[in-house]
DNA sequence: CTAATATCGAACAATTTGTTCATCAAAATA
DNA sequence: TATTTTGATGAACAAATTGTTCGATATTAG
């Protein structure tokens, strides 16, 4: 690619960024993203059809990352057992949003935090559909796998979005703590 | 309140919500309400200063009502028990919502889905924490209050969805037992 | 060095928004 | 019933935004 492609690109998308950090995504114009950005109006859309696409992009890079990452994890040596694992997969997740990755917990904080959520979950989704999957757990328990997968995701990105409202009090030892309590009667 | 008044309002309610089951929030437009309602162009702007204060106003009517029957339920005799109630009050709100408010199901069906989730649940979260307060559960748990109460409101509306994605095949009995499993085991 | 390609910026039509105003119709009131 | 008040109408309007086009310029890759 291009290194002019590479640099607009880049551009566009630290400017997205912070405006997603500051402000709804439907008030923001495609002019603002431009002048923040400081690149030509046609530029833009020689890059990215609409702003919905270029919201597309910024998320598959930002959770294509997580995702990756999580289904190395789940690969490792990690264990979803409440009582005896020292760090659970979850716990690994925490601190490594609490860590590196600076702009998904941002964005995860936003006033956009709503529009996240459903690709921060189907990230989590497929990881933990892995996790039950490769452990055999959830069998005993008469709920069926989907609905199971579901509201385990979804019950850690609520955990997620619970401590992140409450300005990230806890630590991620805790909050891991908090998270294995609620859903931990299930699976084991 | 005028009848003309009760009759515009009803109207742009009626062709707004017509269109929200059907296409997504952002790509409905002003012009497209005004025609479908029938009604002149001033008069919309007359009763709603933006097409976001409309949808305001139909959330607070919707889930307004239902907040307020959940309250009543609330204070009535249903128990929130697993093993031996023979009608919980979450079983009670899904016929609730099979049974009757035909509109609140299909906007949960609809591709608005996301949207109207943070209504739902915040109405949810408004009868849980009274149920839990009142019957003084999840008090020997170590979860504190407010994530214990977004725990259980957030889990009844992803039951929810989940159910309404499958085409609501369970019958309400059985949603409601999943939705008991996988939440029972802190309560009690 | 040269050919290919990305950026620029201004100009453009098309859509949508929210307002205004004079006129007409319906409701409340006496 | 007659009068007054209020709501609905629809056309016309400015402003904002979107997505496109195109010739000129700058940068990259080979």
């Amino acid at each position: 690619m291009d290194r002019r492609q590479r640099k607009t690109r880049a551009a566009i998308f630290d400017a997205f960024t912070l405006l997603l950090e500051k402000r709804p995504y439907h008030h923001i114009t495609v002019q603002e993203i431009i002048d923040k950005a400081d690149i030509g109006r046609a530029t833009f859309y020689a890059h990215f059809e609409t702003k919905d696409y270029l919201l597309k992009d910024l998320c598959d890079e930002l959770f294509g990352h997580i995702s990756s990452t999580a289904t190395g994890i789940a690969r490792g040596q990690y264990r979803y057992v409440c009582e005896n694992a020292d760090e659970s997969i979850f716990l690994h997740l925490l601190r490594h949003l609490q860590g590196n990755d600076y702009n998904i917990l941002a964005l995860l904080s936003s006033p956009n935090q709503e529009m996240f959520m459903p690709y921060f979950k189907s990230s989590l989704q497929k990881l933990i559909d892995l996790y039950l999957t490769e452990q055999n757990m959830g069998i005993s328990c008469k709920l069926p796998h989907d609905y199971l997968v579901n509201h385990v995701a979804t019950s850690f990105v609520e955990t997620v979005n619970w401590w992140l409202r409450r300005g990230r009090r806890e630590a991620p030892e805790v909050v891991a703590e908090y998270f294995e309590i609620a859903v931990g009667g299930i699976v084991k």
